[in-house]
DNA sequence: TCTTGACCTGGAGCTACTCCAGGCTGCTAC
DNA sequence: GTAGCAGCCTGGAGTAGCTCCAGGTCAAGA
């Protein structure tokens, strides 16, 4: 499919799936004749995956070397790097555990801000 | 108190205090004799919501939009504005609950990958 | 044949920091 | 008193991660 239809499937925008190619962050994306870009459902499955992984904080550092692994793998050795690929989704995880628990201290922040402004949603509590 | 004094209790660092306040995102930060800024407890009481805006995502449009009311309703009349303040805010923690979903359904992404890539602790389950 | 729309590229622009050079001040140590 | 050092100051450059734009190609439809 093309990069429109990779960009709504996926939820990156066609420049930063543009961007994340220049970047080498995809695995190879292959061309029509046209010279468009063609989109695997493998292809749109990774974007999916990026999509959720920097919506959610990762750097872009973390996701090249999460990428460049993928790409070794895909050679002879399957199983190299598996760990390593482990690893950064596990880590991934407790960041997200961190996030959670910035945002539940912010509703904290902002239900005592909003209650001294005589917030009226907090005079009921 | 200093500005690492600042910095340390409001959890922004010295450089980006220095930078809101280049961009007027601050009450006014008096001086000493040495030049040098001086915080007020209200002064970190600011930097600390600021702080908690930006860790969770408000722009900084909107963050300046926010200061500008607080510093107008510090002139004569108390209570310009504060409908938008307090609307701000509001609007801010339905964010927060928008990113508390994305966490989630990241979450699962992440479980699914690891799974499939035979993840030990997936195993359990 | 002409227009429209989707794609292409390289590069500029933007947000929100972060870092750095160069300089002043004030304190301790000799 | 003066040398060294820490902490502050400023303006400006550098960075991450997009986002937008100009200028160009190509295929399909009116």
């Amino acid at each position: 499919m093309k990069i429109s239809e990779a960009a709504e499937r996926s939820g990156l925008s066609i420049d930063t799936i543009r961007f994340y190619e220049k970047r080498g962050m995809l695995p190879e994306i292959h061309r029509g004749p046209d010279g468009h870009r063609r989109f695997t459902p493998y292809d749109i499955d990774w974007l999916t995956l990026l999509y959720w992984l920097r919506e959610t904080g990762m750097p872009l550092s973390a996701i090249h070397r999460f990428t460049h692994l993928a790409k070794a793998a895909a050679g002879a050795d399957g199983d190299a790097g598996l760990a390593e690929r482990r690893q950064i989704l596990l880590d991934h995880r407790d960041v997200l555990s961190k996030k959670r628990a910035m945002l539940s201290r912010c509703e904290d922040v902002l239900s005592i801000k909003l209650a001294q402004y005589g917030d009226p949603a907090e005079e009921n509590e």
